[in-house]
RNA sequence: GGUUUCGUAGCUCAAUUGGAUAGAGCACCUGACUACGGAUCAGGAGGUUUGGGGUUCGAAUCCCUACGAGACCA
């Protein structure tokens, strides 16, 4: 039992001995730091029941635990707020606990699947700070639901084929000159970034010169002949054209090589990947499904809607006129086909929240449907990143893109780690491996510290900062740690919980109530899909380590006891802030 | 136009889901045992939580309204 569980369990016993009163769950918060104590108990909602003043109910819980739980040391009471502060012996119950639990703040498998589809790129352009957004947060997520039970399934849907993958196909054929990534020296998913913005530039002469000529704007985009070009490379993939086909597996290759270079550096991956190309016939016979059971009605134009009026929604159309699929349409197909691959408990999906409706209308359909799996599908909306010019546009080239960004930063890391002369003496290798978890480490804490459901700014300069609130900051500490726990093993120091009759310093016990949160951190995080929540934890947990380290001394204490047991809580706060970055995705590094 | 999300210190974000005098980091001032790693720590200043109403013991949080920003649907 925990001890908030303990704690609660004596309050309802205090609340019904004293006011013959049954309490419903008691809550438990943190005391904030300007009153003494951990744990507050807030008393104004009984008054009326206890028929008795918040202050009064306050004391008289306080003087009855003081008195009978085995816990409490002693309490103080603020208006209608109790304050608990526990004994010495159970905060070093509570250490040890956690100290010889080697699993600490990971759960035991729960008998749950869920699969979790995230990043899912476009095979046109190389990818970019929103992408890192997207992939941090699914990678950081797979993890969390890792430890707090889950078995995960990692994947990724390849939205390899369409209209916007032709305008680069076509734009390569016109003017490409067979260059490839080896005669080019460009990265793949670059070199089919790049005919994908020449498309656009050409396009655009086109449409203004159909404009001169006369033509209204909206023919002048339908007709442009590359528009058409276009479109006709697309029906010829659609029917198998073999020169066609073999351009876009030739293109579509060198984006794959490009892309799994930069998933490699930023330490993504995936357990199964899906082939937009290979699904986006998928759907329709659903559509069929659907029509004979009078989910879903036929108009006159043959076009195939469903009315989702009574869901707040509105009609939506699930398949074309001329019989061709919508998006939904293949959503619908490829959720099937997870789960008659996998038949996972849940299904997960990391979208920007641009797509907050069409969520809601496919997981509404899958309702009336009748799907087994349609309780258990969740849309990850996250927000998106904006820069301080404002919002990131492709077509006016303001997107930062992920490889420039990551070299930037490792750079950057680089040059700050040279300035202190720190790692002098390491090899070559070894600072190269430094300067990429340093890098990585301050790009995805940046990334992850904010609530995913809110936008972001993305400033670059504070992104390459390695001071106060950011990833390399929590880094130092561990880095410092291990830095005192190598002093100690030199030393012959071990690592030792003190007699029961030692009295903590209050930084000590700072210490141990912040190192318990962890594992309830971790559910949250689950329960809420916010990586946030380990990313606040952990500087919090840092700071109140750093506080620790300037106020007490580890090995000049004349007390033997107490130099053993600040090694030991040294020791696990490394672990846990180990265990807690490597769930955001960040590596820690020995020295830095 | 319809639907929807949001608005917190100069800037970037928190606030245990309705609880205490709204907290951190950055930036700005002031300080820190000459070695347990200063990429650190301690302190100062900085707020009518966009404005206005309401609900109650209590509101950044819930309701209404105005203004502002984003997204989606045509």
């Amino acid at each position: 039992m925990t001890i908030e569980a303990i704690l609660k369990e004596d309050i309802k016993k205090a609340i019904q001995k004293n006011f013959d009163v049954a309490a419903d769950d008691i809550i438990l918060q943190p005391t904030k730091k300007e009153f003494e104590g951990f744990y507050t108990f807030v008393t104004f909602s009984l008054s009326k029941a206890a028929r008795r003043a918040p202050a009064e109910i306050g004391q008289m819980i306080g003087a009855d635990l003081e008195a009978n739980s085995s816990v409490v040391s002693h309490f103080n009471v603020v208006q209608g707020f109790l304050n608990l502060s526990l004994k010495d012996t159970t905060w070093l119950e509570l250490f040890d606990d956690i100290q010889t639990n080697p699993a600490f703040g990971t759960f035991p498998e729960n008998g749950q699947s869920v699969m979790i589809e995230f990043s899912s790129p476009n095979t046109n352009k190389p990818l970019h700070l929103g992408h890192l957004r997207n992939d941090f947060l699914g990678e950081s997520l797979a993890k969390i639901l890792k430890a707090s039970g889950f078995d995960v399934v990692k994947t990724c849907l390849v939205n390899d084929r369409g209209i916007h993958i032709c305008k680069s196909m076509l734009a390569y054929k016109e003017l490409g000159n067979s260059e490839t990534p080896a005669s080019s020296g460009l990265k793949g998913d670059h070199l089919a970034g790049k005919y994908y913005v020449l498309f656009d530039k050409e396009y655009k002469q086109q449409i203004a010169q159909l404009i001169s000529d006369g033509m209204t704007e909206d023919l002048a985009k339908k007709n442009a002949p590359w528009m058409l070009a276009a479109q006709k490379l697309l029906l010829l993939w659609e029917n198998n054209d073999a020169d066609t086909v073999a351009l876009w597996k030739k293109m579509n290759g060198w984006v794959y090589e490009g892309f799994s270079q930069t998933y490699n550096k930023i330490g993504v991956s995936f357990d199964k990947t899906y082939y937009e190309s290979e699904t986006y016939l998928l759907g329709k016979n659903i559509i069929e499904e659907g029509l004979q059971r009078g989910v879903f009605f036929r108009k006159k134009d043959n076009s195939v809607w469903i009315d989702l009026t009574a869901e707040g929604l509105d009609e939506k159309l699930v398949l074309r006129g001329d019989g061709t699929s919508v998006y939904i349409t293949q959503d619908l197909g490829t959720t099937e086909l997870k789960f008659s691959d996998y038949h996972s408990n849940r299904y997960l999906w990391v979208v920007g929240n641009e797509q907050d409706y069409h969520f809601k209308v496919l997981f509404a359909i899958l309702k009336r449907l009748g799907r087994p799996y349609a309780e258990e599908c969740y849309h990850i909306s996250y927000g998106m990143v904006d820069l301080p010019s404002g919002k990131m546009k492709s077509r006016e080239g303001t997107v930062v893109d992920a490889d420039e960004l990551v070299d930037q930063m490792v750079q950057t890391a680089a040059d700050r780690t040279q300035e202190l002369g720190k790692i002098d003496d390491f090899e070559s290798t070894e600072a190269i491996k430094l300067y990429d978890q340093l890098a990585l480490g301050a790009l995805k804490y940046f990334l992850l510290k904010v609530d995913p459901k809110k936008r972001m700014l993305f400033n670059p300069e504070e992104s390459i900062d390695f001071q106060g609130h950011t990833g390399p900051f929590v880094q130092y500490t561990y880095a410092r740690i291990r830095s005192i726990i190598r002093k100690a093993e030199q030393a012959g120091l071990s690592a030792e919980l003190p007699s029961p009759a030692y009295k903590l310093h209050q930084a000590e016990r700072e210490l141990i109530f912040s190192l318990s949160l962890y594992p309830s951190k971790v559910l949250s995080a689950a329960n809420e899909f916010a990586p946030s929540l380990i990313s606040l934890y952990v500087f919090e947990l840092a700071k109140v380590y750093n506080q620790f380290y300037a106020e007490v001394s580890i090995f000049a204490d004349p007390n033997p006891e107490a130099v053993k047991f600040r090694i030991a809580l040294s020791k696990i706060v490394s672990e846990t802030i180990h265990k807690a970055l490597e769930l955001l995705g960040i590596d820690v590094p020995e020295r830095m």
